[in-house]
DNA sequence: GCGACAG
DNA sequence: ATCTTGTCGC
């Protein structure tokens, strides 16, 4: 079973959970990986508007082959809500149930979000990162803060995301003529290399294309599927 | 003060 | 995030 380390207690208020990353911010490291890439992990959560319960799930693949090697759901529930900024305080929680479950190691974790695309520069993928102890990374379908230019159509470009005068993240394009995807470090790991695992999760290199990179798509469906009861969280 | 605002 | 069919464009 996948561990982690509990750096700090979720039972806690908007005000604390702001403090609470002022504080861990400044264990976020951003460097190159140490270690080569065989597997990767997506992780999300998926629940019905108004109600407390989430299904949670990671789905594992293989870098290489983008083959899946494992996969993980729980039914749990969210008590924290969902404020701009905030999210890892309302989604982490489950997500780690859902880790403790995993029998693989993934190398490195593709978040649905930010890294340090974020005002405090700990997205929920920089907190998991740290909560994780490994590389991880966040691919978010939308922008929370920073600006960028418009990158070029072809799938590869990108363009970098600026906030107040810092790198924060690029805008990549993963498929031809599609709105780009949001990447950026989150722990453990550089924009980089994040940009090139993020094209090399993405089924568009082998014909058939999804704006939205394996790892994150896969397990989309996955806690969907979970959602609307046509899968068992085993 | 006004507007923006990951999932 | 979720609720949902058709439809415009390449």
């Amino acid at each position: 079973m996948a561990t982690y380390q509990l750096l700090h207690d979720w039972n806690v208020t908007p005000a604390e959970a702001v403090a609470l990353q002022q504080q861990l911010r400044h264990q976020i490291q951003i460097q190159p990986l140490t270690k080569p890439v065989e597997t990767i992990a997506g992780c999300d959560i998926s629940f019905n508007k108004f109600e407390e319960t989430v299904y949670a799930g990671i789905v594992v693949l293989r870098l290489e082959t983008l083959e899946v090697i494992e996969e993980v759901g729980v039914i749990s529930s969210a008590t924290f809500p969902y404020i701009p900024g905030l999210l890892s305080f309302r989604e982490i929680p489950s997500l780690l149930e859902a880790w403790s479950k995993l029998k693989t190691e993934p190398d490195v974790v593709m978040f649905d979000g930010q890294g340090i695309a974020h005002p405090r520069r700990i997205g929920i993928a920089s907190h998991g990162g740290l909560f994780l102890n490994r590389p991880t990374f966040g691919c978010a379908k939308s922008v929370l803060v920073g600006k960028y230019d418009e990158p070029a159509p072809e799938r590869g470009n990108w363009t970098p995301m600026r906030h107040y005068g810092e790198v924060i993240g690029a805008a990549l394009r993963t498929k031809n003529k599609v709105n780009p995807v949001y990447v950026s470090p989150g722990h453990l790991i550089d924009l980089e290399t994040a940009i090139s695992l993020t094209l090399q999760c993405d089924g568009g290199r082998r014909g058939y294309g999804y704006r939205i990179p394996e790892p994150t798509r896969l397990t989309h469906n996955l806690v969907n599927a979970l959602r609307r009861g046509e899968r068992s969280p085993d």
